[in-house]
DNA sequence: ATGAAAGCGCTAACAG
DNA sequence: CTGTTAGCGCTTTCAT
């Protein structure tokens, strides 16, 4: 539209077109900017002949120079760790959560910020906000590691809106948008216990992600409600790479083998998938000589051989609710307490963790 | 460090900072300018003080207010569709090209805009350019329908710098990053030749998306290399969705049966996939019965039993390089000539693609 | 209901 | 080498 109109064949700057637009509706360019915001007072005749003047003349006011008036950017920040080639996170995860926060952002007019974090990099969050890049910001992929702690402490001290996706800080009362992952692992292993398990090992992931402790109190929990007794050497750790979880597989025949363990809870499903290949090569058959459950239902836990247990955790949903209280947060203007939500999740069964036999030894 | 500024208790406003590190600087606000920019010429003893200045006080410059004055946003444009629910494309296939641009943006001082394209949404590109929010744009997942080559017409009308990546447009010399589709089912179908296979099946993806093109011509081409006789019947179109590989396993599975088929490619790994489960429920083994290689080497070929084997794809690269031309050619001066570049991809055998048998019926 | 004018924080001539 | 000054395009009082 713009391009084609007949004045931009005559030359003229591209600065001139709003002024050429008040001239065309006969008011002056506050008017333009009053119609074209909804802002203020305008009589309904005026009002639609700047419209009509706007669109003729191919009119659309600069977002840049708006927000740089305004003082705000219209940006809200997503950091997140840089993916390729080290695959400790799932992409489907941060694609559901990007999606959903992407979809909320842009309902309510604000604009995504993409921010990689390597990982070598200093987490200076603060500084995004301090150079007016971003209004708000969404971590993904936080851990809790001192230099993370201190980096979101001065976010807070600066009064910065911020939201963590997936992970709490302990002791602190930072914004989170959380799925129940405790109840998650709780539902597994009572899965399992209902089917007559009772030797249940669980792989976990690092600690520095509040969600493996969560799994595994959890698992401890349901462990205790079925009056079966924690084996500290039944929990094993992984880093949530499908390596880690084919490196376990060893450790996992070993104990299934010596007859101490009949089902696995892995707490993600990379790392299931991994022991599972692992397991197959040592020729153990998941779901018949173990059954096996991960965590989060991601698109490959349809895809193995048995398909995978899993559970669903609404991904999509956790973006868009973080979003949105983010911004309900920026938009509100006394300051509102800080917020820690928790998305129930589902026990997905599929074959991997439904044997035949329905007792042990 | 701002925040704890002695200054910053005493009250005085934000917008103050730069006159303030000029004063204690004694210099004026152009130099501390200067300074920060590396820009002009300055003394290094007084580009010592105000860098000491700024420091002690905290000052970091406002992107906002430097892109307003220098009439760039900064950002480069990531226009890709809405990936969850409908999944037609691999997420791994968009987070690998998208680590690739945001890190390249990054080296480069551009920030990274996420755009999601909804579905049934205009395209309206060009709009973005006008409103000042993006410099230049990567267009991901785009599709060879009218809507598209007119928005993408306009882009180029208005010589607003783009990239499409993956997708070439017939007829239009718009800039392209692309992965050597053509080559790689040559390459697949050569292996599959190779091996003795000769009624081979291809399982390909909506005409919409020009790799589909591509990788049927590659197929074909190494067909009649082989002096092996196209059929027209042996080319079956599903949506790159694990759903439509399973649909179309029934019609497969016939032609299996009837002797007419002893190998198939799938025009991605999702299709493939797809394919293996409904062959499976059919009774046909994978790998023993029929040969099936996929395309893009996504996370899943390893996970699939067998192993699938596929043709790999350098996303990552793909990314990068397209975010590196594209950026060459929006800080270049005069007007470059468009770029189709083809990046080679590699055929990554697994157990798929491996029968015993070593000729057909 | 509308116009005039002051600024948002920074850059970039242009002087000196 | 450095200070002065005039904008960048928009919003927003403050008058009228």
């Amino acid at each position: 539209m713009y391009a084609c109109t007949l004045d931009d064949y005559l030359g003229w700057e591209e600065g001139l077109i709003r002024k050429k637009v008040a001239e065309l509706a006969g008011v002056s360019e506050a008017t333009v900017s009053r119609v074209l915001n909804g802002a203020g007072t305008v009589k309904d005749e005026t009002a639609k002949r700047v419209v009509d003047a706007a669109k003729q003349l191919g009119y659309v006011p600069s977002a840049l120079a708006q927000r740089f008036a305004l003082r705000r950017s219209g940006n809200l920040g997503v950091i997140l760790p840089l993916l390729p080639k080290v695959n400790l996170f799932s992409t489907y995860y941060f694609s559901e959560v990007l999606s959903g926060i992407g979809v909320t952002a842009k309902q309510r007019g604000y604009d995504l910020l993409l921010l990689f974090r390597e990982a070598d990099e200093p987490r200076d969050y603060a500084n995004l906000f301090r150079t007016q890049k971003i209004d708000g910001c969404i971590i993904l992929g936080a851990q809790d590691v001192p230099t993370e702690r201190e980096a979101l402490a001065e976010l807070k001290e600066g009064q910065h809106p911020f939201c963590l996706v997936n992970q709490r800080f302990e002791g602190e009362a930072f914004n989170t948008v959380d799925a129940d992952q405790r109840m998650g692992s709780r539902h597994a292993a009572r899965h399992l216990l209902q089917q007559g398990f009772r030797k249940i090992c669980f792989l976990n992931g690092p600690a520095e992600y509040s969600n493996s402790l969560d799994r595994l109190k959890g698992y401890q929990q349901a462990l205790i409600e079925a009056q079966v007794t924690f084996q500290a050497e039944h929990v094993l750790i992984g880093n949530y790479s499908r390596k880690s979880g084919y490196q376990q597989a060893v450790k996992v025949a070993e104990l299934i083998r010596s007859g101490d363990v009949d089902a696995v809870i892995a707490a993600n499903d990379r790392m299931a998938i991994g022991l599972m290949q692992g397991l197959k090569e040592l020729g153990i058959r998941v779901g018949e000589d173990v059954a096996l459950v991960g965590c989060d239902d991601s698109d490959v836990s349809r895809m193995t051989e048995p398909p995978l247990t899993s559970i669903r955790v609404p991904f999509y949903e956790v973006g868009c609710e973080a979003a949105s209280r983010l911004l309900d947060m920026m938009t509100e203007t006394e300051p509102s307490s800080p917020f820690e939500v928790k998305l129930p999740v589902k026990l997905i069964e599929r074959a991997s963790s439904k044997t035949t036999r329905t007792t042990t030894t």
